[in-house]
DNA sequence: TCTCTTATTTTGAGTATTCAAAATACAGTT
DNA sequence: AACTGTATTTTGAATACTCAAAATAAGAGA
């Protein structure tokens, strides 16, 4: 049983490893990404070493162990299932949802988890397009590629990688949602720029910046 | 912003101060509905007295400030509330909301709570008829009776007052929740029995002490 | 090899909460 | 008025988490 705090560690350790892809965590990092002082995280890290949660290596940084792993899948499966119950039943925005469920996924009972599932009729992805870990803690696989990098051509919104609220009613405004289906009709390197354009409406432009951050089905 | 642990204590504090028509709850009380050895609570107390959340007597016991009772009723709001939503919306059972609502009431933000207020078009009452205070802290009155205090005759069941799962599992099976009518045909002080009839069943009985968790409209 | 910078770790200390057990106060006998 | 039982308070210590600042290690450059 961790506690929330222990959660949030697991949790941060595991987005960090996908997104930057080196095989160890530095403390650094993780202490920016949890919120706290860079001594707190190393104390943390050696508890949860003893626990058999992370591997770690003095100076070098913090890894995931299985256990850890489907430790933090567990609390992202309860993060997700509960940002999309929150959008689809209760009818929050998108945008307000990912703090929401950053406490709530502490609070939530298995059994209320459970019956939120069978609502939902155990959804694949969130809100934001992001996978929902299955109870076994398979994730279906997808090969998405940002925005930034998608060939010119027709194109279909899969996922949002940034959750701030700002950054989704930017998307949420230019009609740029997961579902949506789109054209990528030009990329221009020097500007640093991309041209979308929605069917019968006039074309725009999103840095590449904004661009990466919007993935796209791989065709 | 008090703690979980902190609305607790208050919570207690103020349920204990409804049964019990006392002017200061004892720290044993106190401790025992809270579920922490006697010092804790004595601990606490004095740690919310110094933050002017309750009033206490060394040797006498404690009772809520009125910016005491304010967070307890806030803390009541957002507990009853719960209940009426995972009943309500979500379907689960009224002996198991309970508990639920219990650890949510700590997590839940001020947005989603107003969101499921209006989901639920302001209900005065949870499931098992506890009346929901609103925003401002008022709670709308009324007059209840124990269904073993409460004259022969028609009476409707208004609220019951042990949430126990078994005990609630065990109203519902005899067809005693909240808003159900039903007739009080007899009542026997020797036997300590008090007999109920639903029209066109056949009467049956229930002891005295079970009798007074039900309350029933005031004639 | 020495030195400097930077990241990391260690240390000392604080907050919030808890318990067990010793000390104390009170109320009710006798 | 002394005695006893019970409730309460105090004390000492633990857990989980945190920070700030001092100490240390490792890599980069001279």
């Amino acid at each position: 049983m961790p506690t929330p705090t222990v959660e949030n560690y697991l949790k941060a350790l595991y987005s960090l490893r996908q997104r930057i892809e080196v095989p160890l965590v530095p403390m650094g990092e993780l202490a920016r990404a949890v919120g706290v002082a860079p001594g707190t995280a190393t104390l943390m890290i050696k508890r949860l070493a003893q626990r058999e949660l992370v591997h770690y290596e003095p100076r070098g940084g913090a890894r995931l162990t299985r256990k850890g792993q489907r430790a933090a899948l567990d609390v992202l499966r309860r993060h997700r299932l509960i940002e999309q119950f929150l959008v689809q039943v209760v009818g929050l925005d998108w945008a307000e949802v990912h703090e929401e469920a950053e406490v709530l996924e502490h609070a939530i009972s298995d059994r209320l988890l459970q019956r939120i599932d069978d609502m939902l009729g155990n959804p694949a992805y969130d809100p934001h397009g992001d996978p929902i870990p299955q109870a076994s803690g398979k994730i279906a696989p997808r090969t998405l590629v940002g925005l930034d990098a998608a060939p010119p051509g027709p194109a279909t919104v899969a996922r949002i990688t940034d959750h701030a609220p700002d950054f989704l009613r930017f998307i949420e405004a230019h009609g740029l949602s997961p579902q949506t289906t789109l054209t990528i009709t030009a990329r221009d390197p020097a500007a640093d720029t991309i041209t979308l354009q929605h069917p019968g409406q006039p074309p725009f432009q999103l840095g590449q910046s904004a661009a990466a951050k919007i993935l796209v089905e791989a065709q």
